[in-house]
RNA sequence: CGGGGCGUGGCUCAGUUUGGCUAGAGCGCUUGAAUGGGGUUCAAGAGGUCGACAGUUCAAGUCUGUCCGCCCCGACCA
């Protein structure tokens, strides 16, 4: 990809509608733009980010034996009305009438669906267990949104929901979403906490949360330097460990993950139930678990970032490699980079190839601001002496190397 | 919704206190030239309903009222 081809916002200075520095860099490095309040548009470096996620997510999804599928996020509010829902939710929910004169609303969260689904078309014991999950835009009418992508009113959510015919079958998909989930974090580069958590409105007993310590964090976990319990936490009070009565410590965390065993709330309320090998009628026992995709992308760069710009993690980074020829107008340095850029899209490493008539420090800076994990740099300097230069971002650590070395080294970090 | 802050070219902001001629700066953008390893320099340009509406006044970016939008703190959540 060429830079002149793209469309990279950049910008030198923070504008004045972030405050949290996840949305300063996401606004800064041309990632999203706002709309209206809660509401933003992923520009196409902010995309690929979302798309490298999301394979990420589909690919364990997938390891645990989940089904893809994608439910409608238009919603008859009936739906909500039988579960009982519509009243928990209330002013959240964004609602309308259509010229049918029908109940519509935009779905804040897809149990309902889902149950509907199941109700309809799981009737034997000899379907479960199944797990069904979606990648997928939902509206939420937030009291107030807040830090861009971390509170949204329009965001994506992976949903996954478990049905099994006991307990035992719950537990077992239950741990699977829950390694399933840790080995998501750990490839998005994420340090994380897991709590015990109210379920809340989502129903149901055990439940976790996957918390990502961050400044501008807007949830607190409680953690107990003695016993490491840890909880999030529900009231200003009671600080102290329930466990061994230590003192508290408070961490600033984004959740990013929120799973749940749902027992048979949905199951009972919405009819759905299967016939058991003894030819009895039971409730289906269900599990859900949520990933919040946009979000993860600010609770990234909170863990990921320095004073210049984003320090993509491997996996994340919107292009595998950014190509700096310092002085377009210099015929051997175009040369070496068209030659370095041709050389890594055959062997099918992405690069953005910075091909604009800047200067060197506009292009440093810029570079270190997308965050892109590795720099290959071309220069006037190091060329005199037949060598390249391969920059780490993460670390800041240089590599120089003839052109065939600096090109090996690529394809180690980038494939090893 | 309660409390606080803000709204002036694409971005950051000055000007509003104390009303006064054709509304400014830096960055970005266009054109030309120089430069070419950390946001370089010079010159010439383009770009504005000063958030909106109503009012006060000879005169409103500036004063008054209403509304709208955005941000921060609180209740809710992936």
């Amino acid at each position: 990809m060429f830079w002149s081809k793209g469309f990279i916002p950049t910008l030198k200075e923070t504008p004045q509608e972030a405050e949290s520095i996840s949305h300063q860099l996401m606004l800064r490095a041309g990632l999203i733009r706002m709309l209206m309040a809660g509401v933003y548009s992923y520009l196409p470096l902010g995309l690929k980010v979302l798309n490298n996620i999301q394979k990420i997510i589909r690919a364990e999804m997938d390891a645990c034996g989940a089904s893809e599928l994608l439910l409608p996020a238009l919603q008859p509010q009936e739906l909500w009305t039988k579960s009982g829902r519509d009243k928990d939710m209330g002013e959240v929910m964004i609602k309308f009438t259509d010229r049918r004169q029908r109940k519509i609303c935009l779905g804040p969260t897809h149990e309902e669906v889902i149950t509907d689904l199941a109700k309809n078309h799981i009737s034997s014991y000899k379907q479960l267990p199944l797990i069904l999950y979606q990648i997928q835009t939902k509206f939420r009418d937030e009291l107030r949104p807040r830090f861009g992508l971390i509170r949204a009113c329009e965001f994506i959510m992976k949903d996954a929901y478990s049905f099994d015919q006991d307990q035992n079958g719950l537990d077992k998909n239950y741990q699977a979403m829950y390694n399933a989930y840790n080995r998501i974090f750990k490839r998005c580069g994420l340090k994380f906490l897991v709590t015990q958590a109210d379920p809340g409105v989502m129903g149901g007993t055990v439940s976790h949360e996957f918390m990502v310590p961050a400044e501008d964090g807007e949830d607190i976990v409680l953690s107990c330097p003695e016993c490491k319990l840890q909880q999030t936490q529900k009231t200003e009070n009671d600080e102290f460990c329930p466990k061994c009565n230590t003192k508290l410590e408070k961490i600033n965390t984004i959740e990013v993950g929120h799973i749940f065993q749902l027992g048979t709330k949905y199951s009972s309320m919405l009819g759905a139930n299967f016939l058991d090998a003894q030819g009895k009628q039971r409730e289906i026992i269900m599990g859900c678990y949520g990933i919040g995709v946009s979000r993860l992308i600010p609770a990234v760069i909170a863990q990921n970032h320095d004073n210049q710009g984003i320090t993509w993690p491997k996996e994340l980074s919107p292009y595998k490699i950014i190509i700096l020829p310092l002085d377009v107008t210099d015929k051997k340095i175009r040369k070496v980079a068209k030659d370095i850029h041709k050389e890594l899209e055959e062997n099918g490493i992405e690069a953005l190839f910075d091909d604009r008539d800047e200067r060197a420090g506009v292009k440093f800076k810029d570079a270190d601001l997308l965050g892109i994990s590795l720099q290959v740099i071309i220069g006037k300097e190091s060329l005199k002496k037949n060598k390249i230069e391969l920059k780490i971002r993460k670390d800041n650590r240089k590599i120089i190397k003839s052109k065939e070395g600096i090109l090996k080294e690529i394809k180690r970090l980038i494939h090893g």
